[in-house]
RNA sequence: GCGCCAAUAGCUCAGUUGGAUAGAGCAACUGCCUUCUAAGCAGUAGGUCAGGGGUUCGAAUCCCUUUUGGCGUGCCA
């Protein structure tokens, strides 16, 4: 575990501290005071590699000018034996701290160790902690709402993983429920169509109108024939639903797996239903009086909870709800399966359910930890094609699916672009993203990629190899392009922290981005061929491990990383 | 109506627990390849951080409010 950002600032702080004492005890400060401050990185680097601001923070409780603190503190400080090598105080009171060789060379020794294992840290202490996404309702193809469920939810197990936590990537199967009757019911309808011809059955209200749905029938028809027109209805669709759900589970799965989304586990919410837990769940609630009957049917006083609106668990019907079984399947996730955390990734269009689940969360007979359960909800994704908003729905078959993005685009681009913020909306302009070109922000990054295996590879063969970092000259990075880069090198640990902390994995793309950025302006500034021998041995070094982390950043975020292009 | 999310350059978006002159990409314009990949680099231009209050040494960032947009508010999932 290296990270050399964190070393720097715990130093800074400690210097500040043992500095304070000083000067307090040469009367300069007052004494017994403690500064609130914190050390933060510069935007320009002119302003030193790291910026401490206690003398402002502490302006106040001192009754002393930011500056004359800042200049008591300076005085008694030693730098000596520290990844500094100088510091000054600027501007309204920041005392400025600039970074030594040692710090550079530090860095390059750790991605070296580490190798593409480099940003891995431990704020997750082994936890267990269950991500699940896209979750699709497996009535008909995925679609572009599901790509970006697809790359949150992934690079945010990704990137858990990185931090440390132990984790596990689910998918919830909702084959229970009046969508899948409603599913079968289409089938039913395009199949004794195609028998007995389109105005001989009526197409359900809500229903399916997919060509995905007509193909199911056809399917059916092809292979069975007309075996199934003169069978009751009831029984006709059972066997259209089990049919056409594991034929579209088996689709999603190999859909998932081109996007290089693999699973830990695909759970299916019938399950719950068939062993009883769904049942044992809302009998639970009604003991403890948590539920009560209108018009025959049972809800659960969510109001009383802290939720908006009560909610019903068993239909008039007999039936369960799908919000009876997810509080069923969230029991499975924290008592039958005891995971320590557990993320659902959501889309802005169920942040009412997320709402009111929360609040259901907090009855105490659950048992359901609502401290570990956290929701990553995503906005929605805005479909553009030629400036217009395309409508889509799942329901009127009018999608854009997941396969037909990753044949256009191919998987590289749609894993890199739909790893954005999360609670921003995204456009996603049809026209713009068919171009395959240097727009696209993943070709810039990958080419830094592939730049820098070739130079390894022209270099080797004129016989200069990557060398050790204890081999080199310690005092050898001068320039700032060069110090640029090792400054961003030294990053990624923080970013893997602050990722995992705030569940944003599109952290990543921007770190990646501005690494990639910064090796290219060195690569213009900087050549290796034909300068001094340490020159070069350092310099090909950087480039080697700046390949490394791009590599590993691109893998985390499921991107891959071309040796040519 | 109520709830959640958002609003930053012409467009798409960054902006680290409140920090120094608000940044990048695209689009526009100007330069840079007989030398390691020009899918690159350097430069120019572009801003009432949606509007208005407040908090403090200091606000794009925190609080209040108004406006605009997206989503939700089913015995659907």
């Amino acid at each position: 575990m290296y990270n050399l950002v964190d070393s720097a600032k715990k130093q800074i702080d400690a210097l500040i501290a043992e500095a304070a004492q000083k000067a307090a005890e040469s009367g300069l400060l007052p004494a017994n005071v403690t500064l609130p401050g914190a050390v933060e990185i510069p935007r320009d680097p002119a302003n030193g590699d790291y910026a401490a601001t206690h003398a402002m923070a502490g302006a106040k409780a001192l009754k002393m000018p930011p500056r004359k603190i800042a200049e008591a503190i300076t005085a008694h400080l030693s730098l000596g034996g520290t990844y500094f090598s100088r510091c000054d105080v600027a501007g309204p009171g920041f005392i400025n701290f600039f970074l030594s060789d040692k710090w550079f060379m530090d860095v390059l020794a750790a991605v070296e160790t580490a190798g593409e294992d480099y940003g891995r840290v431990d704020v997750g202490a082994g936890q267990r902690v269950m991500v699940e996404f896209v979750s699709a309702n497996p009535t008909g193809p995925m679609t572009i709402g599901n790509a970006r469920g697809g790359v949150l939810g992934d690079a945010l197990a990704a990137v858990l993983d990185k931090a440390g936590y132990n984790v596990h990537r689910e998918f919830y199967i909702n084959d229970a429920g009046n969508q899948v009757e409603l599913f079968g019911r289409s089938i039913e309808a395009r199949y004794m169509q195609l028998c007995l011809g389109d105005d001989a059955f009526e197409f359900p209200d809500n229903g399916y109108h997919g060509e995905d749905i007509k193909e199911l029938a056809k399917m059916i028809y092809d292979k069975e024939g007309r075996k199934y027109v003169d069978m009751p209805s009831e029984e006709r669709v059972r066997a259209f639903v089990a049919f056409g759900l594991p034929h579209n589970i088996a689709l999603m799965k190999q859909h998932l797996e081109r996007y290089r989304i693999h699973y830990d586990m695909w759970f299916s919410e019938k399950t719950l239903h068939e062993s009883g837990a769904v049942a044992e769940t809302v009998q639970l609630l009604a003991e403890n009086g948590y539920t009560y009957e209108k018009d025959g049917a049972v809800w659960l006083k969510n109001t009383e909870l802290g939720a908006d609106k009560d909610e019903v668990l068993r239909r008039s019907n007999g039936e369960y709800t799908y919000y009876a079984a997810d509080i069923a399947y969230h029991r499975n996730k924290f008592i039958t399966r005891k995971f320590d955390r557990v993320i659902d990734v959501l889309g802005a269009d169920h942040h009412g359910h997320m709402i009111r689940f929360k609040a259901t969360a907090t009855c105490p007979v659950l048992g359901i930890d609502q401290e570990r359960l956290d929701f990553v909800i995503m906005q929605m994704v805005r479909l553009v094609r030629d400036g217009e908003v395309v409508k889509v729905s799942k329901r009127t078959g009018k999608a854009l699916t997941l396969n037909d993005l990753l044949d256009e685009i191919g998987v590289d681009a749609c894993r890199f672009f739909f790893n954005a913020k999360p609670d921003t909306h995204l456009e996603f302009d049809l026209g713009l993203a068919v171009r395959q070109d240097s727009e696209n922000p993943v070709y810039y990054v990958q080419y830094a990629h592939a730049r820098i295996c070739s130079l390894l590879q022209t270099l080797a063969a004129e016989g200069h190899t990557v060398s050790k970092t204890a081999d080199l000259n310690p005092a050898v990075f001068e320039t700032e392009p060069e110090r640029e880069v090792i400054r961003q090198l030294a990053l990624l640990p923080e970013e893997i922290i602050l990722a995992a902390r705030d569940y944003d994995p599109s952290r990543i793309n921007r770190y990646v981005i501005e690494l990639a950025a910064r090796f290219h302006r060195f690569y213009n500034a900087c050549r290796i061929k034909g300068e001094a021998e340490d020159v070069a041995a350092a310099r090909l070094k950087l480039a080697d491990c700046v390949r490394i982390v791009i590599k590993s950043c691109l893998s985390l975020i499921g991107v891959s990383a071309p040796e040519k292009m």
